[in-house]
DNA sequence: CGTCTCCAACCTATGTTGGAGACGGTGCGATAGT
């Protein structure tokens, strides 16, 4: 495409009225119009839709987008027919007429966008029929559900790769808010992207006051003296269900408008919270991780955690929640180190060895060219454990998985050995993951600033301690950063068991590494220095 | 991994202690019954 960036820009403003494009946005469209594929981090509300609509009108044929919520979906889609583009939905209350028509009108080029989840691809007759139409883009939205939810709680995320191939391999976007260097390498991995263009823009929102405090029981008395004290509206988090309606009861009793949010409760309820909080009517929402993706309200004051979440990807997540129209707002974590326990339970235990050995013994037996349905009927695995079980597999080199066909792998291991090895992969992501966990204790225990160690974590610099958290106001946070010796921030290190990695925070004593195989891990200087622990591969 | 609930065992208080076992998050889709 001649000068795709002046296209883009030229396309932006006549689709979208947009005439005044960021750097960041522009740079995006313009790799996507000219046929890279492109992973996209950058903050709500700083025009993502925009990034993947304006190449998706320049090239010529649809586009498929991936979204993981139907509600988003049906957000999206709205918004596009109110400017007169042609766009639908696909999700399993869509019926077969509608369908049909959805699908007809695609393969005929009168509509340009189809939204859908991705349990929908993974029906054999949605990627026939969205082969014929030959989409030219496809975009996966709020990317990082592919790595958060894929290797458990929806696996058909991990399948989205396949689904690229089989639809003759569109152009990818992959669009999200939130992505640690870890985060973003599974993503362009696992969708198969190509030499991807990565744009990523400033994690730092400063106007957010961060701030722990570390309780030595139950937080719920500070909590609510803390909630009742706070301009309003706020949303507070709790790691489980229960604790969402037995806070937003104590806030009632203070006074305080809250609503408890989980994903127990009847749809129309949850419906009617959101409903009134977007209006103003609940102050405060007391909420499990299931309230967020799509609430986007500008004016949220503080988010609280009752409870530490799982990762700083998600506490990032959630506490970006807040300060959305700029003006201040307040992230307290309400810190107590047992309630870690109740996230390294979540991270979840590998899967057995047997039900792998059977899995694998069951494609051997089947031969090439079994599918799905053959081997559950095998196997007796509900479709959701099967897909995770298969991934493994396929990563131990044991089978082959297409959006259909199961083959063995040429050169495949014996079922023994592929399941030795699956299961060797499973508890090494497990320990990654728990090396994530560990993080979000530093960030909770540390008494450095609490800023730069967050921004550290998205791989982003700081150049001095923010004065806007809670270490920072202490004073503690004061000491000088140390940029000078060996093993400074970005510098690539190897470590004799731990391998490859790189610096992503130095402080006096200590420094934290992001380990490519063994995630991240905090090493004290001195011990590194006298043991010869690790060799510098590549300055920063 | 930590907390909560239940229940038996204490060995005589109508209470404490400790062991066993259950429980804990996120959404799609399909299914059964109005």
């Amino acid at each position: 495409m001649r000068d795709a960036g002046a296209e883009c820009g030229r396309m932006a403003e006549k689709a979208l009225g947009l005439t005044d494009l960021r750097p960041g946005q522009l740079a995006a469209m313009t790799a996507l119009a000219e046929g890279r594929d492109t992973l996209v981090v950058m903050p709500t509300g700083s025009g993502k839709s925009a990034i993947y609509q304006v190449p998706a009108l320049l090239l010529p044929g649809p586009t498929l987008v991936v979204s993981p919520l139907i509600a988003l979906q049906r957000d999206q889609v709205e918004a596009l027919r109110s400017r007169d583009e042609d766009a639908v939905s696909l999700d399993a209350g869509t019926s077969a007429g509608r369908r049909t028509a959805a699908f007809e009108a695609l393969r005929a080029g009168e509509t340009e966008f189809l939204f859908c989840a991705p349990e929908q691809l993974a029906r054999p007759d949605v990627v026939r029929e969205l082969a014929a139409a030959a989409p030219s883009l496809m975009v996966v939205d709020e990317a990082h559900c592919v790595s958060a939810w894929g290797h458990d709680f929806r696996p058909d995320y991990l399948r989205l790769g396949a689904v690229a191939e089989a639809l003759g391999r569109p152009v990818i976007a992959a669009l999200t808010a939130t992505a640690a260097p870890p985060v973003r390498a599974e993503i362009t991995e696992r969708l198969g992207m190509r030499e991807p263009a990565e744009i990523v823009q400033g994690f730092d929102r400063p106007n957010i006051s961060l701030a722990v405090r570390r309780m030595l029981d139950d937080p719920a008395h500070e909590l609510v003296a803390a909630v009742a004290g706070q301009p309003m509206p706020g949303i507070v988090y709790t790691a489980v269900r229960k604790q969402t309606v037995r806070l937003s009861g104590l806030l009632n009793e203070a006074g305080v408008r809250a609503a408890p949010y989980h994903a127990g409760l009847r749809r129309a309820e949850r419906d009617d919270v959101h409903d009134r909080f977007m209006a103003g009517e609940v102050e405060v929402v007391v909420a499990t991780s299931a309230f967020g993706m799509g609430i986007d309200k500008p004016d949220v004051r503080f988010v609280f955690h009752a409870e530490v979440p799982g990762s700083l990807d998600a506490y990032y997540q959630e506490i970006g929640r807040a300060g959305r129209d700029g003006a201040e707002a307040e992230a307290v974590l309400f810190y107590r180190p047992e309630d870690l326990g109740l996230q390294r339970y979540f991270t979840g235990a590998p899967p057995d060895r047997d039900t792998l050995l059977q899995v694998a013994e069951a494609v051997a037996e089947a031969g090439p060219g079994t599918d799905r349905k053959a081997l559950r009927e095998r196997t007796g695995l509900s479709p959701r454990r099967l897909t995770a079980l298969l991934d493994l597999l396929a990563r131990a080199g044991a089978v082959r998985l297409g959006t259909r066909r199961i083959d063995p792998a040429p050169g495949a291991p014996e079922p023994g050995a592929a399941a030795d090895r699956a299961r060797e992969l499973a508890e090494r992501r497990r320990d990654v993951e728990r090396t994530r966990l560990e993080m979000m204790r530093r960030y909770a225990e540390t008494e450095d600033c609490r800023r730069l160690f967050l921004l550290g974590y998205f791989g982003e610099q700081l150049a001095e301690p923010c004065g806007n958290c809670d270490t920072c106001r202490a004073g503690t946070a004061d000491r000088p950063q140390q940029d000078t010796g060996p093993f400074p921030v970005h510098a690539r290190v190897e470590h004799r068991e731990w391998g490859p990695g790189e610096v992503i925070q130095r402080g006096e004593d200590r420094l934290t590494v992001l380990f490519d195989q063994a995630g991240y891990r905090e090493l004290q200087l001195d011990a590194v220095l006298e043991q010869h622990l690790l060799r510098e591969t590549r300055p920063s």
